[in-house]
Parts: structure tokens; sequence; C-alpha cells
DNA sequence: ACCTTGATTTCGGTT
DNA sequence: AACCGAAGTCAAGGT
């Protein structure tokens, strides 16, 4: 039996059976009326209602309201959870704590509807494609795509400031440092590139002063006007890569988009 | 009575369950043993395990995993969840869309422990103090504390690149553009400085090239070795601002502890 | 509806 | 342990 299950527990139930799922590595979820102090990064108070609170054998504690993706109160892996009976309120009261931050979540249980031990027994990984890494592989197989006569001369360089995507050399054997987004690019996005440009701010100029000695390139799907004037102001290119294949030499991908 | 709680439910009545829950404002939840698929903005596979099922009204689904913060599938609020049962499989398969981003996330249910529907009541909201929008509000009411004779001129100032946390003045009269940060500050915050600062390129230097017209500053608790030497390259000042206090009356909890 | 930014972001990777 | 950057980031607030 996976689960056990409680309707309308009390106090010392509730303590006991939090304790004892989380220590022998078992899930709890439970369907209470609970007020939330929250003290750490931030501090924060919410007020009585009905809410799902989950607690993981890792230290992971949600508190969910009926909406919204986001818990409206948590406490992330790696802290200590402890359910006890509040000696003045006689009712439940778990609280998660952790350091490096510090801080600090603690539920006030007035009701508790429901409460389940889950044992879960879960060894799966997910699996997923189509990240930023894979656009990664994607390009450094496929220099083409992003501009004919592009070669990828280093992936991932280090620099003082950060990261490279890549560092290329086009046609005529100008460098040209490459910033990748697998999303719509973002005025961050923009700023990486920025960054990493002003590393060669010293060689920008020719010697006749007017062509740039290294090309900066943002790749990405699609990008933000404001983005976009962001590009031509500081002289770097926005590259529209609207898609890409993770098999074989595909031939579909529409090439570099100069605006 | 708040909660309905079944154990080992068949397929129909998961499904079923979940439709009139759904439907009628309440949020479920069920132990599970399933696999899951996700399609959109990637694209992933879960392989079976057991894991945590929640549902909200608002179209949220989660699926968690025994560990971690982050369910490991999931579609935020907004769309749409139906639930059935599969014709080959006889088994229950929820399903949740959207669009915009058009995405899918399938869940095919093995084997389902506990169903728990849970008419929750929630009307508190959250409250919390010490964010970025209150320390702006006590720089704007002690900009001594960021610097002897400092006086703001506007907050949140739209510009072409983005939005200025602060346009001030200096006790000399020299503009100052000012981005503030509860946290650490990062490179990503020295590079939205950065941009900002960009507006005034043309005015950077003085006659004799030395002095600028206008100064950049990253007010922050404390920031990296690497963003104090791009600061400084950057000719951007990077002032520590340790600690702030919030004017209101009546609330003795002292805010984030930065150090 | 899009854009910009904050977030108790979390998480993973690397130094 | 700190730092850096991605994320299916989410969610709020403004235009």
């Amino acid at each position: 039996m996976s689960t056990e299950r409680y309707a309308s527990p009390d106090a010392e139930t509730v303590a006991r059976v939090i304790d004892e799922a989380l220590h022998a590595g078992a899930l709890v979820t439970a369907e209470v009326r609970c007020e939330v102090e929250y003290d750490g990064r931030t501090s924060g108070y919410l007020g009585p209602g009905d809410r799902l609170l989950v607690a993981k054998p890792d230290g992971t504690v949600l508190v969910h309201k009926p909406a919204n993706h986001k818990p409206v109160n948590w406490m992330p892996a790696g802290g200590t959870v402890t359910a006890s009976v509040g000696d003045a309120s006689g009712e439940p009261v778990v609280v998660a704590r952790r350091t490096n931050p510090r801080e600090r979540v603690e539920v006030r249980v007035r009701e508790t509807y429901g409460l389940t031990r889950f044992d879960a027994d879960d060894t799966a990984e997910y699996e997923e494609s189509g990240t930023e890494a894979e656009m990664h592989d994607y390009i450094a197989a496929n220099p083409e795509e992003v501009e004919e006569g592009l070669r990828i001369v280093e992936h991932e360089r280090e620099t003082k400031y950060g990261y490279l995507d890549f560092y290329a050399s086009d046609a005529e054997g100008t460098p040209v440092v490459i910033e990748v987004k697998r999303v719509q690019a973002t005025l961050t996005h923009f700023d990486q590139l920025k960054r990493y440009m002003d590393l060669f701010a010293g060689d920008e100029d020719d010697v006749d002063g007017t062509e740039r000695a290294v090309r900066g390139m943002l790749v990405a799907p699609s990008a933000s006007a404001r983005v976009k004037r962001a590009c031509r102001d500081a002289g770097l290119e926005f590259v529209a890569l609207p898609d890409f294949e993770t098999e074989a030499a595909g031939t579909n991908a529409s090439l570099a988009d100069f605006e």
C-alpha cells in the first residue's frame, strides 16, 4: 500500500504522521485551513484560508492556494522540517528551516480536512528535447544556417566578463561573437552580448574608423522591436533563426535574416 | 465537508471526480503511478513512477516527483484540463492544454493510490515586506543613505532602452543614473545599468576627456568581485547599501538582513 | 496582447 | 561555497 489516508485527523496524528513520513522518505499532503508566516530573504504573512500543504522528505515544503502555478509559501529542498503540536493552540504547527540563506516557514494549522502519507517510488528521470544546449549543438553542426561561410572557432569560451556562446569567424575571416537564445531575445540577452563585445572595444574600429574588427551576433527565433533597436544602435546584429532541427543535416531552416 | 476522499478509485471515478471538481471550482490531488508527456516550448517524456498530481480549477496542473521544489511537469494557470478514460488502456488520462504558447501536458495514469477533491475557500492575500519596491521607497525617502547631497529627480523613468530605477542629481548637480538591487548584484544587474548608461554615451566625457558628465550607480547590499571589476572597468560606481528600514509605523519586524 | 522586470526565483554546472 | 547563466522560468504591472 503506497498511501495512508486520514480524514479529519487530530493534531497529534497530524504531527506524528508528518514526522514519521518524512523520516521514512515518504511525502505528505494535507488539505488544511492554516495561516503562514515566512521570514528570511523577505518576510511575509498569509492569513487563514484553505490550502494544500505538501512536504517532501528532502525538506521541500509547499503551501498552495486554490489558484496559480506557484506556491504562495515554500521552502526549497535541503532544509529541515518539523511538525509538532503548539503548546498554546493545541493545533499542529509545521516549521521548515534552512541556513544559507537563513529562512523559516511556519504553517499554523487551524483545521485539517485530510492528510495523506505517500510512499512514492520514482526512479525515472525526465528527458527533454529542444533545450538551448541542443540549439548550440545544432549551430555547431550547421553554422551555415546562421550565416553562409561562418566557421565556429570556439564554443563556451570563458572571458573575464563571462562565457561567450560561440566565438566564430565569418567568410572574410572577421571574428564573430555569438550569443544564442532558444526563446525570443530580450534586453538582458542583448546585454549579455554587449558585455562580451565590450571586451573587444579597444579593437572596435578599423584604421579608417568605420568598420568593426569584431562582429557581434544575437541569434534567436525573434526579438522585440526594442531589442532590435538596441542591437542596431550598438552595432550588433540580430539574426532570426526561427527553428532548428536536432536530427541530421536539415535543409528546411531559413538562412540568416538581416533585417 | 471540504474534502472528498477516494482510496484506489477506478478509472471512471478518477476521470469523473477530476472533471466535476475542477468544474465546480475545487482542487484535486491524486497520488498516482503515471507517465507524463510534454509538448510545447520544448518537449519531454517522463517514464513511469509515483508522483503527486495536483489540478486546480484555474487550469493549473502540477506533477511532483518525491523530491525538489519545482514540479517535474506542469501547466500554468489559464489552460484547460480534461480527464478521461483512455480507449485502449482503460486508464485515466489527464490532458492540460493552452495556447500562446501552444503546449500540452498529458498524464497517463497507470495506478491511482488515492484521490482527493478539496473545496478550498481562501480569500486571504499574502502580505510581504522587504521587497525591492520597498527598497525603492526607502531610497526615495532617504537618498542621503546612498550618497550625501543626492537628490532624486525621477523614479522609474522610461527610456528607449528600458526603465531607470532612479534618475538623480548629486551634490554638484551632476546627473546620476541609479540601478537598485535588493540582493547581491550580479553581472546581469551591471549590464542593466550599463545599458541605461549607453543612452548618455555621447555626453560621456568632459572637455578634457577625463570626467563623466553622467554618473552610473549600482546600489545593492553586495557584489561579486567580477561585478565590482566590471563596474570599475566601465566607469560605473558600486554603492554598498547594506540595510534599509521601512518608514511604516507599527512594523516591528526587521527586514532582510543583508551582509 | 506585448513588453519589461522582479523573484524568498530554482536549478545545474563549473571553478 | 560562490558564481554564473538557463528556465517549458512565473507573475505582476504598465502601455
